[in-house]
DNA sequence: CAAACTGTTCAACTATTATCGAACCATGAG
DNA sequence: CTCATGGTTCGATAATAGTTGAACAGTTTG
């Protein structure tokens, strides 16, 4: 039914911290992360990099800084779990924050390989 | 005369980094410097904390870190340096980006201790 | 030139974070 | 029930970042 259990702690939209999301989105796989969560919700093993192969218990350890940060939550469904942009809460409490952060890498920034398809 | 040397290199604005600028900005002692910052130039002994009291070499650090990743210049003044925000570098490569993160924290943000003067 | 001043750099230490295999745990399928 | 699946948690180790005193380097002043 719906009576899910195995919930995982997210912090309240009044307890984000800026600088802890700001550490979250700092490293380049987890702005990675929230650059594809942007596009719509996706299951753990969909967050992987394009051509990835990092470990699944890596892969849930950055998950977890940023569902801790309040940037991303994570609800079981099913035998998955679904990861989401936490967008409306971040744009309430950081305004213009996301928007400046998830766009597009610009011409001459060396931030990923361009992968061109 | 003009001729200072001493001077601290800093990096292109094509070659800013927005995970680097993220990350010397998730350090709330580097944010707080930044939005001091935000208002004008200061030498670096006024970029200490209000009732601050950290080590001159700590400030030093956090300075280098901020600097490095674009987000403030350090010029030699006489004998004094001068910090300052590199806003147009900042807002031409990561538009609102600034503006968001420069914002005063918000009702409930537990980001400082609320200084009412 | 010598002393005072402002701030950086160095070096050592501590603390936090990243990485990853292995164990574990619900859930859904057979 | 038993097994395979999807993902978290644990534990250990490596890597990175923060903190700080002391040494050092220009600048200005006397």
């Amino acid at each position: 039914m719906s009576g899910s259990s195995r919930e995982l702690p997210h912090p309240d939209p009044a307890d984000l911290v800026l600088t802890d999301v700001l550490f979250a989105l700092s490293d380049p796989a987890r702005l990675e992360i929230t650059r594809r969560l942007a596009e719509g919700p996706l299951e753990v093993a969909a967050c992987q990099p394009v051509g990835g192969d990092i470990p699944k218990s890596t892969l849930s350890h950055h998950l977890k800084t940023l569902r801790e940060a309040g940037v991303v939550r994570n609800v079981p469904h099913g035998r998955r779990r679904y990861v989401s942009l936490r967008r409306d809460d971040l744009d309430d409490r950081f305004p213009g924050l996301l928007a400046a952060v998830l766009t597009p890498a610009l011409a001459g920034e060396p931030q990923d390989p361009l992968r061109l398809e």
